[in-house]
DNA sequence: CTTTTTAAATTGGTAATACCAATACTCGGA
DNA sequence: TCCGAGTATTGGTATTACCAATTTAAAAAG
């Protein structure tokens, strides 16, 4: 009674893997054949798979190209809101009042919930975001901070939880992307920033929920107070300007 | 130069057929093999295009049976996000989870900086739930319910905050629609969520943030253990089930 | 050495065929 | 008239082959 169809099934465990972001939009997703000969089935019940989640909007074909996945996916969530940080500046500390909330919770599921793996993924993203430090391009710097963050999501093991912040990072990225180096390159500013970074992953790594969550906690009011500060500096500095006009 | 699937064509032309009434709902479509020679396409092209109206919802097809198109038209999802997670229960208790963090915040925030008429707003909202219960649409009373919610998110004046509590709200309605009536028809759940609500609201009214945020996640705790308790006793009464079998 | 051209390899699109499994139907027997 | 077994029908999957568009890289021209 339990008789699913496989191209149910195929269509089912592309949509996780996208979800758990193992596919990443954009991405390019192996060749027909490969990918049937390497899920064990056949090309046609594969191309029934993918015509559905392309029906769904999920992926895009070319014919002799390949298939992709589609971007735009996060946008769903923060779409609407591009237009809305374009007109109101403010809205920069919105996001970072929500990574509060969340990114507390995210340390405390993923210290309970992440697997060796996972901490093994955490462990990369932090030994590459310090090495991208000093080589002299913040952006770079910035993404790796990003991803160090979003490992941490992915180990929480919740799909919706990494959906939204992947949205909010993006959002962060788009409206703050010219103000971020000023928060990488002050020494005063980077060298708490690394401390903060390895308590949280050391929580994380030893499993303690309560620690993590404040230690994610600490970091976003110290990156929250920081980035205050630069922008108070950048007022003042146009203030300035304007008197001297 | 723009060349089109036929399989697209197919589901194109069948979708046409179905629209202008010469294929009536409940009525069964003709075999895949018959069909396919009378189109003049090969069967596995014939059936990408009933796979990709299947995923619509459009048609059911039962093997051995035949392939029928349905009743219920139902209005198809565009959120690409939706329709990931729809077809993954565990995200249920995923948003439950994000809820639980944000929601805390956005009642903190709410009691600092709500205005006379969003406090206004919330008071009205409060009294609308009130009013649906016991008329016996639990959908109604959800949306209420979620409303209520809503209006004290927007009175924290964190635009991103209300954007993406929006989406986690219809993410949670389409994902446990069909469990919702539980939670608002047993008196023994009704009569202490409708406790917490009020000293949620009392709380933000007030102006006291660290009760607001205490009030919010006790509420948030209960929900998610009320969800757990119910959907516990739907998996046990699968097994009753399966055993008389 | 760079640019352009061309040919081969790769990839998705379609078709034909065969066989399996679940269902529907028919016909014979009670 | 009803019921049950057998058969035909139907969807599900796999295999194979070939076509068409694209990509890639090698080769040729400058």
């Amino acid at each position: 009674m339990e008789q699913q169809r496989i191209s149910d099934q195929i269509a089912e465990s592309l949509m996780a893997k996208i979800a758990e972001g193992e596919l990443k939009p954009g991405e390019r997703l192996p060749a027909e054949r490969a990918l049937a000969s390497r899920l064990g089935v056949s090309r046609p019940s594969l191309r029934e798979a993918i015509q559905k989640l392309n029906s769904k909007g999920l992926l895009e074909t070319r014919r002799g190209g390949g298939t992709y996945i589609r971007e735009g996916i996060e946008p769903s969530f923060v779409d609407p809101l591009l237009a809305i940080l374009k007109e109101l500046p403010e809205s920069r500390f919105d996001v970072l009042e929500i990574r509060h909330a969340l990114e507390g919770s995210a340390a405390y599921y993923a210290a309970l919930r992440s697997s060796e793996s996972d901490k093994a993924n955490i462990r990369r993203k932090f030994e590459t975001m310090i090495g991208k430090h000093g080589i002299g391009d913040p952006m770079d710097e910035a993404r790796a901070d990003a991803e160090f963050h979003l490992s941490i999501v992915e180990a929480s093991h919740n799909l919706v939880l990494l959906h939204v912040m992947r949205g909010l990072f993006t959002l962060l990225m788009s409206s703050i992307s010219h103000n971020l180096e000023k928060l990488y390159t002050l020494p005063r500013v980077f060298q708490p920033l690394s401390n903060q970074h390895r308590r949280l992953m050391e929580a994380v790594l030893e499993g303690d929920p309560e620690r993590a969550r404040q230690a994610a906690q600490a970091h976003l009011t110290f990156v929250e107070e920081s980035l205050q500060q630069i922008f108070r500096q950048l007022a003042s500095n146009r203030e300035h300007l304007r008197e001297l006009n």
